[in-house]
DNA sequence: ATTCTGACA
DNA sequence: TGTCAGCA
């Protein structure tokens, strides 16, 4: 069982666990690279999810020496529209599809199939906290014979 | 006491 | 990134 499954913590707890600042955590959700949840008022609400996906942030920027707008960028490569199953009408008319260099969760429209859903708990999302696998992630959704076009999948 | 938004060194 | 203001 996982002992933390549903506990929520607020931005300063979240802060002191990875030696960082409220500001800097702030700093991140501005940039796209976190989806807190708000709470009470406008209170965020970080999930063992979130921690997770703020582990990898920290790794990539330490580790890997990436800065936040690469890391957007790696983001913004995820095939939203194979893991929501778009048509390809909702793709023709979905900025996250057509051109964007931003993650989905940002750059989609109110009109698109994902115009009035909540992105924190989106698969898109969500299923990359653990982004070291998003390679393996992204096979799941991959089909081998897409490889052949790949500017049409 | 803690967090929030926005602005700015 | 840090910090300061003025709230809730």
């Amino acid at each position: 069982m996982k002992i933390n499954e549903s506990i929520l913590y607020p931005i300063g707890v979240v802060a002191k666990m990875f030696g960082i600042s409220v500001a800097t955590l702030r700093l991140y959700e501005n940039e796209g690279l976190i989806l807190p949840q708000k709470s009470k008022g406008q209170h965020r609400s970080y999930t063992d999810k979130d921690i997770q996906r703020i582990a990898c942030i920290r790794d990539m920027i330490n580790e890997k020496g990436l800065n936040l707008a690469g890391i957007r960028m790696v983001f913004s490569t995820l095939p939203c529209w194979k893991i929501k199953n778009c048509s390809e009408e909702e793709r023709q008319n979905c900025p996250a599809y057509q051109d964007s260099q931003d993650p989905c969760w940002i750059s989609k429209n109110a009109d698109s199939v994902c115009g009035t859903e909540d992105c924190s708990i989106c698969p898109v999302y969500s299923e990359f906290a653990d982004c070291r696998n998003i390679k393996h992630i992204l096979k799941k959704y991959w089909n081998p014979s897409s490889i052949q076009d790949p500017l049409k999948v």
